[in-house]
DNA sequence: TTCAGGATGTACT
DNA sequence: GTACATCCTGAAC
């Protein structure tokens, strides 16, 4: 069972707050994998020069923003990464939540081969460490690309669900304590004057 | 542990 | 032509 729709129809800054610690859950072939979601960003086209729709900016790019709620964008940055995000609020306002950081929960072993090409047995510290904390590393480790731009809101390829059991999986243990969201400015848009020190990042210590 | 620099393609001016 | 919601490597400390 998924989130409903609805969930990504309000406000983009709480929706962003809200999926820290929610799941993440992308399925191809015969793969299942889950991951917790451990940071977000909020993007709002209406006020935000830093998103892409920004002053309801219209382009082929941007289209997807103005999607029904729910529905992934997924856009390539710098030539060579992909970025996962799900759009928010009402169809036809532009406003999404990146994903920027989760950590794996199930399907350790496609994760790994996804990131390194590797057992998650061979990987070395530095990238134990820096797994899946970074945006263009979830898509990386998740196998998230372009194909997945505009897919609609409760496809199977790729869900979010409120915990693990909702996603038809068992729990882990360390996941029932409650969280502490921490909050700061976002990353990477120093270009976007004002909007660069809008709080709209959210994330759990780890 | 931190830092600089390079890789790379697309959207938009 | 320029900028970009990034990541990796290798060198210095």
């Amino acid at each position: 069972m998924a989130l409903a729709q609805e969930f990504f129809a309000g406000d983009t800054v709480e929706v962003a707050r809200s999926l820290v610690g929610k799941y993440l859950v992308r399925r191809y072939g015969k793969a299942v994998l889950a991951a917790r979601i451990t940071e977000t960003e909020a993007y709002v086209g209406r006020i935000d020069k830093a998103c892409h729709a920004y002053h309801y900016r219209k382009t082929e790019r941007t289209r997807v923003l103005y999607a029904p709620p729910g529905t992934a964008y997924v856009y390539l940055i710098y030539g060579m990464h992909c970025c996962l995000n799900f759009v928010t609020e009402p169809e036809g306002e532009p406003a999404a939540v990146l994903i920027r950081g989760v950590e794996p929960r199930y399907g350790l072993e496609y994760m790994a081969k996804n990131r390194f090409g590797r057992t998650p047995e061979e990987l070395n510290a530095y990238q134990r460490k820096n797994f899946l904390n970074g945006p263009g590393k979830v898509c990386a480790g998740l196998r998230i690309d372009r194909q997945l731009n505009g897919l609609p809101y409760g496809s199977r390829e790729l869900e979010v669900c409120g915990s693990l059991s909702e996603a038809g999986l068992p729990e882990f243990p360390e996941d029932q304590q409650k969280l502490a969201v921490q909050v700061s400015k976002r990353i990477g848009i120093d270009y976007a004057e004002e909007a660069a020190e809008f709080p709209w990042r959210f994330y759990i210590q780890l």
